[in-house]
RNA sequence: GCUCCGAUAGUGUAGCAGGCCAAUCAUUCUGGCCUUUCAAGCCAGUGACCCGGGUUCAAAUCCCGGUCGGAGCACCA
């Protein structure tokens, strides 16, 4: 084949290459180098109108990983300049903190948009000045009609004087909401309609949520002007961010060109769906929380990280999940499947082992008084724990329904028992040994003594209730294992055990 | 309508300045081993370069067209 003729070629006039073919190429690992010159300074700017989610986990983790890598400083900048669509919620800016802390991404600075008003301002005036930006009139249905026409706006060019007047009415709140708003000027025919003028402040009366700033402003920049200041403002170098923001980049630069400043390097990701949670927004779960559908920000069900977190996630284990995903600007749809997978190579070997049966049945056995079964606290690790047991115990009723009376099996680290009866559920006491599972592989169930703890688990699929062993009350706040069930993470020790089911 | 991105197994990902690629790794799934959990561990297996052209001795990799997916054109972030 032709295919093989240039190798003898080669041999023939340049035979020292031919081992350089051999050469592997590395493959990549983890996330990929960036092009840095001087001190890496990076952002995460979420705006807390809500705790971190899954998606926040990646703007976290990525900006934070990077700046750990580079030995650079990693900021986090609450957006929080609309006090109306996207209101803020005070809790959230300390959530945010405590959750990125949690993830190992404690910020190097903190800022937030809402104190950083008057700086927004004087680039504004910067910019008019330089006939840059201009107060417009035009009803927001009017302006597109012209902007999609290519047309300007008769405000576009009423001159710097006019300008200057126009913003100072504004700032002193000389004008209702919708009657003004400030533009950049870009190029009213550029051939991207989402390039053409875009606005930059508008005026909102509604008092910010937070007590330091309440009615004090009642113009507010919008994300594309704030953003673009504060980046610059912060000497920011490099954004890595959703590729929903790349036409952002493109109108910010406007703005750096006007005045002088170098844009940072960008990088984006594509969206993101997780098949687990469907679709969801910030806005959507406020509602579904007010009205009762889930119990809180923490409910099982929810994608906040404070709720993988109740849920016995650990970070170690968000992060390499969100590692793994790289940077491609791909759309991903996922499934939690490796994120639970590598929770449970952390988890597996340190989690003790406990009884629970759900939907319990409950089954008498003749032959055995009273004995105390001895059961190890986890496979491969040390102790043992001490059950109790009379002459009934509680079975799951998923195993009791397959059971026919003859069915000889064992129950697990206790002994072995012969089915004597289904309605109601008997059975006699048949020996201790294991041969009935080694040689005649019987099957082998968990049990719970009735005398047990009352248990209730919350998952992401629904709740099961039924009773589990003692010692459970003492693993508040830990992960363990219930044998043949998955996970869990006990929650709460009062009357009930609530544990949070973590994944099988 | 206009504009801008992207496309490798079920899922995510590596490779993408052309030959090391009958394509990497992880997860899922299937089978086996091990095991007093249907967990974990160990071994094995199934499974992918969106389609059509072009350039080239050689294309997952470069070019063009199409399809599909996503985003922007907000007084949201």
């Amino acid at each position: 084949m032709e295919q093989d003729k240039w190798k003898e070629e080669l041999e023939r006039i340049a035979p020292e290459l031919i081992s350089e073919l051999k050469v592997k190429k590395e493959p990549d690992k983890g996330l990929p180098e960036l092009d840095i010159n001087g001190k890496l300074v990076m952002r995460f700017a979420p705006n807390p109108n809500g705790p971190a989610t899954l998606g926040s986990a990646r703007g976290i983790i990525v900006n934070s990983e990077y700046t750990k890598k580079y030995n650079g400083k990693f900021i986090i900048r609450f957006d929080d300049t609309d006090p109306v669509t996207k209101r803020p919620m005070l809790e959230a800016y300390y959530w945010y903190i405590e959750d990125c802390e949690w993830l190992g991404a404690k910020p190097d600075e903190v800022v937030i948009a809402s104190d950083r008003m008057e700086k927004y301002y004087e680039v504004a005036r910067q910019l008019i000045e330089k006939e840059a930006a201009y107060v417009c009139f035009c009803g927001q249905g009017t302006f597109k009609e012209l902007k999609d026409a290519k047309k300007s706006c008769p405000h576009r060019e009423q001159g710097v004087g006019k300008n200057l007047m126009f913003w100072d009415k504004m700032l002193a709140g000389g004008y209702n909401e919708q009657e003004a708003v400030l533009r950049i000027k870009t190029d009213i025919v550029h051939k991207d309609p989402a390039m053409r003028d875009w606005g930059a402040f508008r005026i909102i009366k509604t008092p910010h949520p937070r007590k330091e700033v309440g009615d004090k402003y009642c113009v507010w920049p919008l994300l594309d002007f704030e953003g673009a200041v504060e980046d610059h403002l912060l000497g920011v170098t490099h954004i890595i961010r959703g590729k929903d923001l790349m036409d952002s980049e493109s109108r910010q630069k406007y703005i750096y060109r006007y005045l002088g400043w170098t844009y940072p390097k960008t990088l984006h990701w594509g969206r993101v769906k997780v098949h687990e949670f469907g679709k969801f927004s910030t806005s959507g779960l406020k509602k579904a929380i007010a009205d009762g559908t889930y119990s809180g920000w923490d409910d099982p069900r929810v994608p906040t990280l404070r709720a993988l977190k109740r849920r016995g996630i650990l970070p170690e284990a968000i992060r390499k999940f969100i590692i793994d995903l790289g940077l491609s600007e791909t759309d991903i749809s996922l499934s939690l499947d490796s994120l639970y997978a590598e929770n449970r190579k952390i988890i597996d070997p340190i989690a003790n082992r406990y009884f629970f049966v759900w939907k319990p049945v409950v089954m008498s056995i003749e032959g055995k008084e009273h004995t105390v079964a001895r059961a190890p606290i986890h496979p491969v690790g040390g102790g043992v724990r001490e059950i109790p047991v009379q002459n009934t115990v509680l079975v799951c009723r998923d195993d009791a329904e397959k059971l026919n009376a003859g069915d000889k099996l064992r129950l697990k680290d206790l002994y072995n028992i012969e089915i004597t009866g289904t309605s109601p559920l008997t059975a006699k006491f048949i020996g201790t040994g294991m041969e009935l599972v080694k040689k005649d592989k019987a099957g082998i169930i968990h049990w719970a003594p009735p005398d047990g703890v009352k248990v209730r688990v919350l998952s992401p699929g629904g709740e099961y209730e039924g009773v589990g062993e003692a010692g459970i009350v003492n693993e508040k706040d830990s992960v363990v294992q219930f044998e043949r069930f998955g996970f869990v993470r006990i929650d709460s020790v009062d009357d009930v055990v609530v544990a949070y089911f973590t994944h099988r």
